[in-house]
DNA sequence: CAGTGGTCTAGACCACGCC
DNA sequence: GCGTGGTCTAGACCACTGG
């Protein structure tokens, strides 16, 4: 309608992408919050000054990427951290019987230290920067299950040292107190042996073969936040993935 | 459009959703061929009897399912099982330095044979019926990496026997041979301790953890079509999930 | 009931690839 | 230039939800 667009002659961008683009800056920056109900289509259409499909367009694109959550008759809504949203999206443990459970957390330890190599560069941080480590046992049920290492770049984490506990939903934990929103992340996986120290923790012996799994994990703009290493018995579960 | 008679409330279906399986079961049924170039939008809009935007509607959510693909400027394609594309959807094998290359395979032996309780199952056969089991070795490079089972039902695979031999890229001998196409797969990885089978096979010691991927992959129509056991090496390769 | 997202249509124009 | 798929718009109607 009002084709107030001028520059479009070279580098063509197709217009739902940069609205796209805007809305996700605004999760970004935290104007829209996680869980919050935005405004409704025609309401975006209109402060924008584009049509209603090409809102639509951009509102469904950011649903794809698990940024929003769509409800008929109801409105769009901030995708949160749930637990079970994560439990589908980057929790691919599950037990051989099928059941999907959020597995429970024991902390061991968190700590700052200087990077090692492996995590300056999966976190694409200085080889010099200091991270937080968080070592914890995880348990489906009673049996323990995963002994995971987690490593965050101390310098987007202000305030750390302050926390007085580790909550188990750590992606939760990620956007409610640094409003870091965790949306995509790759895992690599091998075949190891159990350590002496995976053992004790495992309650497994020592040689065991165990999944060792590195994920980085990515914030909205694709820079990476967390790196964790998890080392999985695979006696009574299994690694789903899905090839579609 | 199928079952009208109970209450219409809940068995609302979509007029592009109603496009698009009748567009699929051209692709079942073999009157589109992998490769071909299927009808333009218009033609296809003319002939179904809806309009444009509708049939487009359709096209791209088959596109998204990896069953066409589509060119500006060119048209839109039955997808074919070409190795790039075998390579990026099926094979998650990758290359520690981040290669993906395609592996090449040694075959041992196929045998038709009674089926066991676990391929009836995953294969949803009768525990009675015969499967063809496939048995090989396959290489990155150089390096054993990969033996590999297969199990298909013999029923859907006829004169299987015929075969001269086993080309590396099943999955377009499954199209070109018996218009099967494979059009998804789910993955389950254990770790596992080499048998002295594996180690023979791998050229690594008895005990050596590797990566047991039990994969199903389903034809268009979601029925299973083949049962995938692979025992992997990871020490120069890992196995690559995208969490999105 | 009003308001939301979801579907369907129709027409115009744009970017691309090939002749 | 022509035909393709891709974008954008506008308006109508449908299905779902909650007050």
């Amino acid at each position: 309608m009002t084709d107030a667009s001028p520059a479009r002659a070279l580098g063509f961008r197709p217009l739902y992408l940069q609205v796209k683009e805007s809305l996700v800056r605004r999760l970004i920056e935290g104007s829209w919050q996680p869980g919050q109900l935005i405004p409704s289509e025609m309401e975006l259409a209109r402060e924008i000054g584009v049509s209603q499909g090409t809102i639509r367009k951009a509102l469904n694109a950011m649903t794809a990427e698990n940024l929003l959550i769509r409800r008929q008759g109801h409105g769009t809504y901030v995708a949160a951290p749930e637990e079970s949203r994560i439990l589908f999206q980057f929790f691919r443990l599950v037990r051989d019987t099928g059941e999907r459970t959020f597995p429970t957390s024991r902390v061991l330890s968190w700590t700052k230290q200087r990077a090692e190599k492996e995590e300056a560069e999966a976190l694409d941080i200085a080889a010099t920067a200091s991270v937080w480590r968080i070592e914890r046992v995880r348990y489906l049920g009673e049996d323990p299950l995963i002994v995971e290492y987690i490593s965050l770049p101390a310098r987007r984490f202000p305030g750390f040292e302050k926390l007085t506990d580790i909550p188990n939903n750590v992606y939760r934990l990620y956007s409610e107190r640094w409003g870091l929103t965790i949306g995509s992340g790759t895992e690599r996986i091998k075949a190891i042996a159990a350590s002496a120290e995976d053992a004790r923790h495992l309650g497994c012996k020592r040689g065991t073969p165990l999944l060792r799994i590195t994920r980085v994990a990515f914030d909205l703009e694709h820079k990476p936040v967390e790196l964790r290493i998890s080392r999985c018995l695979t006696e009574r579960a299994h690694y789903l993935s899905d090839l579609k």
